[in-house]
DNA sequence: GTGGTCTAGACCACA
DNA sequence: GTGGTCTAGACCACG
C-alpha cells in the first residue's frame, strides 16, 4: 500500500540547508512525532521527487542516510518502511527527547532575537500566535 | 587604539549555512539592533579571522557582501565602518523590520514543533526560558 | 551539448583592473549589447577559467557578482544563464544607456588626449581607423 | 621655484587603477606633451598631496618611479625636474610616440563599443562632442 | 557534468 | 596596520 500523503514533506528551496538534509531532519521529526510510526511506509521516491519537483537522487540519498541510521527500513518490492525499534511512546523521557530535538532552532531564535535586541515578550507573543496559526 | 570586542561574532562551524553568510546575517542583525551603530568600526579582517579560526578570505567575502549591501563602508587603510544611512532607530516601523528579520527562523521552529508533534504551550515555555537564560 | 564559444571573453592579465571585475563589466556589457540574449549560457567557470589561465574561483566571482546583480540567473545543475529581465532593445532609451557605459572609457581617452596635447582632428582620425579596424 | 600650478593633477578615486599608477602615467604624458619640459620642477610631494587628499608617501611612490624611469631627476635641495633627455619635440615622430601613448585607451573604447553592439558613428560623434569639451 | 565554499599562503595598494 | 586579489587544490551539493 503506497500512501498518498499529498504533501508528507516540504522543502525550502532557497535554504542553504541541503535538500537532503531538510528531507532527513524532517524524517526523523517525524518519526519521533509519531506521525510516522514503526511499520508505516514512506512515499516513494519518485513520488516524493515529483511533489518537491526534486531530482530523485536527492531523496534517494536522504532515505539512504535514513537506512544507515537505522530510522528507516528498505524492504525489497516494498520500499521503506519506518523501522521499528524499540520506542516508549507517550513516556516523560520521550518527550524530553522530542524537546531535545527542537532546542537548537529555539536556541538560534532567541540568538537572533537577542542580536536584533527585540523585548522577549514582544518574541513570545509573535511566537505563539505562528504556533497556533497553522496546524 | 584596537577594538579589542571579546567576541562580537560567533558561528556554527558544523552548520550547512555558510560561515561567509552566517557572519552578513549576524552583522546585519546587530546593525538593525543598533548594537552596531552608524560609523562603528567593525573588528578587522585578521581580528576575526583568529577569533573564529576561519580563513581571512571568509571574512572578507562576508564583508564585502556587507559593503555591496551599504550597511558596510571601506574607509582606505582604516577598516570597514558601519555605514550612516538614515535609519529610524527606536519607532514603530523600526520594530517590525526587525521582527521581520527574525519571523524566519520562528516559523521554522514551529514547523520543527509541529513536525515533533509537540504541545505548543510547552514549546513556549522552553523557549521562554531560553529567551531569558543566556543575556 | 557544450558550448564551443572560442572565446567569448577577453582580459589583460597585466592591468591592475581586477579580473573577476574586467569580467564582470565584459558580461555586462554584451548583455547590454544584446550579444547575450536573455536565456542564453554562459560558458561554464572551468571552462571559461581554462580559457583565460586563470583560476575556477576568480570567475566563479565575477558570476556570483553578476547574479547579485541580477543580471544572470543560476540554474542548478545546469550553469548560469543570462536573466530575463525586461529590456526594451532597439530603442532610443537603450542606446542612451549603451553609451552611458561607455562615456567613461571616452573620457578618459580624451583627457588623455589632452595631457598629450595631441590635435583633436588627429586623435578621431586614429580612432576611427581603430574604431573599423578589428570587428 | 616652486610651481604653483593649481591643479596639474588629477585622479579618479574611485578607480581600481591604483592612485601612483595614475600619477606616473599622468607625468609620462605630460612629459611627452611638452606641456611639462625638461627643467621644469614639479610640485613638492606634500603639495600634491594636499591637494588630491592623498597620502604623501602615495606621491612619493610615483616620483620615486619616474625617477628610475629617468623621467624624472632628484635634486637634492630643490625637489624634482623633469629630466632632459634627447627629445625631439614637435617633429613628426614625435607625434607617433604620442599617439602610441594614446592608443591603448582607444582600443579599450573600440572594444567597449564593440561589446555595446553601438554604431562606430554615434561613438565618434559621442567622443568628439568629449574631446572638444573641457580643455 | 554544474556552481559553491573553504583553506593556506602569497603579493599589492594604501595609511 | 587596513582591505583586496589571486592561486592551487580540496571537498560538497545537485543533476
Amino acid at each position: 500500500m503506497t500512501s498518498h500523503s499529498p504533501q508528507l514533506f516540504s522543502i525550502v528551496p532557497g535554504s542553504t540547508e541541503p535538500i537532503y538534509r531538510q528531507l532527513v531532519e524532517q524524517v526523523r521529526r517525524l518519526v519521533a512525532g509519531g506521525q510516522l510510526a514503526p511499520g508505516d511506509a514512506l512515499p516513494s521516491v519518485r513520488e516524493v521527487a515529483l511533489q518537491l519537483a526534486v531530482n530523485p537522487m536527492t531523496v534517494s540519498k536522504a532515505y539512504g542516510l535514513l537506512e544507515l541510521e537505522s530510522v528507516l527500513e528498505r524492504r525489497r518490492g516494498v520500499g521503506m518502511l519506518v523501522a521499528d525499534r524499540p520506542r516508549k511512546r507517550s513516556g516523560e523521557g520521550d518527550i524530553n527527547a522530542r524537546l531535545a530535538l527542537l532546542r537548537p532552532t529555539l536556541e538560534r531564535a532567541a540568538r537572533e532575537a537577542r542580536e536584533l535586541e527585540l523585548d522577549p515578550d514582544t518574541v513570545l507573543s509573535l511566537f505563539k500566535a505562528i504556533l497556533k496559526e497553522s496546524p
